[in-house]
DNA sequence: ATCGTTCATCGCCGATTGGCGATTGAAAGA
DNA sequence: TCTTTCAATCGCCAATCGGCGATGAACGAT
């Protein structure tokens, strides 16, 4: 249905002029930090809570510990959580400013 | 500076029961179709204007023409962009339902 | 019917991801 | 000291990504 809807768009053929955008390099890491289930679960659970333990992440994930380990380490360096060691243990959270960046960047598409 | 915080956080803990959300799948995959510079060009290209021929989104990326497919393809299958056959060339545009809901998605973080 | 244009797909490649178990290292307790 | 515990890292693997050129299909125009 519908079909040989011809010209249905205008199709604008303004001369685009390539938008060197540094910003998208940014974006494109701040949104590849989250493009993996695990992340986004644990972006998510970091959220809910002030903190929390590497140990508990685990548990939380149908994961192996070294993978979970390998995500946060994801996450760490694209800056939207950080770890602080407490003794033996590390407690992870989430950084505000670089999830509000996030957020602004798709807000702002 | 700061450091030897020792038990700044509280590292509260609360036992946490894995919320298995099925959208932690639909995020990270919307994530993951902008999770590329290229991508990320296209989709605010597109944004900006009603709809744009394949070959001119060719022209405003330092890539091939193969490369720029693909990453239309994965675009129009994450829902993000739709193509409408215009004859010989291919209309691609915004879906915008799907890009609110990313935009909510990332939001409600 | 034969071009020329446009775009999708295929095959190939190197690099990276994502998963795991095993090992290492650091802290705290015995 | 020795042990235990917790988390990071290493090594290995299969799978995927991202890039390209080449080929193919669809369409318009000649």
């Amino acid at each position: 249905m519908m079909a040989k809807a011809k010209k249905s768009k205008p199709c604008d053929s303004t001369p685009v002029k390539l938008i060197a955008d540094p910003t998208a390099e940014v974006f494109a890491k701040l949104a590849w930090a989250i493009a993996h289930p695990a992340r986004v679960q644990i972006v998510r659970l970091l959220i809910g809570r002030e903190a929390c333990v590497c140990g508990e992440i685990v548990d939380c994930l149908p994961l192996a510990q070294s993978t979970v380990s390998q995500h946060l380490k994801i996450l760490k360096d694209s800056g939207l959580i950080q770890g602080e060691v407490d003794g033996p243990k590390v407690c992870y959270c989430i950084n505000p400013e670089k999830l509000e960046q996030l957020k602004s960047l798709v807000a702002a598409l």
